[in-house]
RNA sequence: UCCCAGGUAGCUCAGUCGGUAGAGCUGGUGGCUGUUAACCACCCUGUCGGGGGUUCGAGUCCCUCCCUGGGAGCCA
């Protein structure tokens, strides 16, 4: 049975023809002779109004008791719609209920819910208009990623979910096993992990970057996009257990370049958001942030103001501000200072590079001063640290001795030493959140909107 | 994980000095109406987050655990 979509009835508006439409009743307003369906396919924002006169043979029965929820198929005519509120309007001549929804204990309400109670009906919350939107969002936008990647001629890799690998400073990770929790072999008072499935312990990952790495010193420009697994205990509204992530790698790139096509794809996403997803942000723009399309189109206006570490310091020094956490050289940025440096010194987003190598990870590129390495964190505002990257370590004997003071183990390393010492070359990438940069676009405050099922500490539901 | 604020009807919340609970919305019934978060009238709904304690008596005070929100840390 082919139905029409909505989006494309309210697109093309074939009025005079006869359509058949699938989904499910917003609300029903009875009149005198006659009653009014919103139905929403999920396909756009809005709904489509049907008018159902009661003549139809199973208006009684059926019609008049359809509520919220139930899932329909509607037969009739486009015609244009004679009152405000909508140019079309559907006329019923066949009216079909696929499933009832009992509204006395149907949860979701012909009113604005809660996000918090949303969440607690995970399996309900897409019909809803913001989460239905979000959802639409993010497909557009993931699309979008590869899209903008394929266009330049990158290469999308699948690096591995299970891994043996820990991408230092990306912090804990959760153990894959399947040995019996209850009984699991011991040597020496520790479990065994050489008798588990793989032979060694392994993990989730928490990033596909080392991995990348290899591909990209084959294949010159290379990305992945998938899951990602932090095992950290974070309680906040931009962090998740299992995320979604983007990294590039780019062979014969530098850091320079490195943020070029961070900056490219950032404003790639968000300009595709403004194209494409024009109704839904509209919605986020009525009841979620009022700012949201002046925010998103001050992204596309300008280059992204970029900043040496040292000179971010000097900034925020300079700034006579009060802040809880002292400014110096050598100490990391907090949450103040790039929320400062983004929200109140240059009003957009700020790419910060050449931190102190002491602050940053062992593979990132040590640079002439001995002291900064080629890192870059991209900063929004209200959203804080979107992309992190950096230009990797290529030389041998330089990565060599970082992962010596690290104190990380060199057998574990091996393989990607190697790539130093057979055909190296300069090489950069970053990683960018996806579900930052929707809810960037989308102006939710939680990232636990964004992503249909949030894991985070103590929740795993549906 | 730390600091702060919360958890009361299906939802959003009020609940005074400790005396076993209310409102709006949703839903139901009736009315009205080319309506559109419809409108008008009436009606239903509670393990007051879980456990323990103090007290003649706890939604209210104390302890503890769980969860949520805001902030922080960690990061993407």
């Amino acid at each position: 049975m082919s139905a029409h979509r909505i989006a494309t009835l309210l697109r093309d508006q074939p009025l005079g023809t006869t359509v058949t439409v699938n989904g499910w009743i917003r609300t029903r307003r009875d009149a005198k002779g006659f009653s009014f369906l919103e139905v929403n396919d999920g396909s756009c924002l809005a709904n489509l109004q049907v008018i159902v006169e009661a003549s139809l043979p199973n208006y009684e029965a059926e019609i008049a008791r359809l509520a919220t929820g139930c899932a329909v198929r509607v037969i009739g005519e486009l015609a244009s719609s004679p009152a405000k509120g909508q140019a079309v309007e559907l006329k019923a001549s066949e009216i079909t209920v696929y499933g009832w929804a009992d509204p006395e204990s149907y949860p979701l309400q012909k009113k604005r819910h809660s996000f918090e109670f949303l969440r607690t009906i995970a399996h309900l919350r897409p019909r809803t208009n913001s989460l239905g939107a979000v959802a639409r969002v993010r497909s557009t936008l993931a699309h979008a990623v590869h899209d903008f990647f394929r266009e330049r001629g990158f290469f999308l890799v699948h690096t591995p979910i299970i891994t043996t690998s820990d991408c230092e400073g990306a912090g804990e990770m959760f153990t894959v096993t399947g040995l019996d929790l209850d009984q699991p072999p011991k040597r020496e008072g520790r479990v065994d992990f050489s008798r588990d499935f793989f032979g060694r312990r392994t993990s989730l990952t928490v990033s596909g970057q080392l991995e990348a790495e290899i591909y990209a010193l084959a294949l010159g420009n290379v990305y992945t996009f998938g899951p990602t697994f932090r095992a950290e205990n974070s309680n906040t509204s931009r962090h998740l257990a299992e995320f979604w992530m983007i990294e590039p790698e780019m062979a014969f790139c530098d850091l320079a370049d490195d943020i070029d096509v961070a900056e490219a794809l950032l404003k790639h996403l968000v300009g595709c958001a403004l194209t494409e997803c024009r109704e839904d942000l509209g919605l986020f723009a009525r009841f979620i942030d009022q700012g949201l399309i002046a925010r998103l189109e001050n992204v596309l206006a300008r280059p992204f103001i970029r900043l040496p570490y040292s000179e971010a310091i000097e900034q925020l020094k300079v700034s006579g501000h009060d802040f809880e956490y002292p400014v110096a050289w050598g100490l990391d940025l907090q949450s103040e200072h790039e929320r400062f440096l983004t929200e109140t010194i240059f009003k957009q987003p700020v790419v910060v590079i050449d931190y102190p190598k002491a602050i940053k990870a062992f593979y990132m590129r040590q640079n002439d001063d001995n002291r900064t390495v080629a890192a870059m964190d991209i900063l929004f505002p209200g959203i804080g640290e979107i992309v992190g990257g950096s230009q990797r370590e290529e030389r041998y004997e330089v990565l060599l001795a970082r992962l010596t003071d690290a104190g990380l183990p060199l057998a574990d390393y091996q393989w990607y030493l190697d790539l130093r010492r057979f055909g190296s070359a300069r090489h950069a990438g970053f990683g960018l959140g996806f579900e930052r940069i929707i809810q960037f676009v989308t102006g939710m405050a939680n990232i636990r909107e964004v992503v249909p099922f949030p894991r985070t500490p103590g929740s795993a539901g549906f």
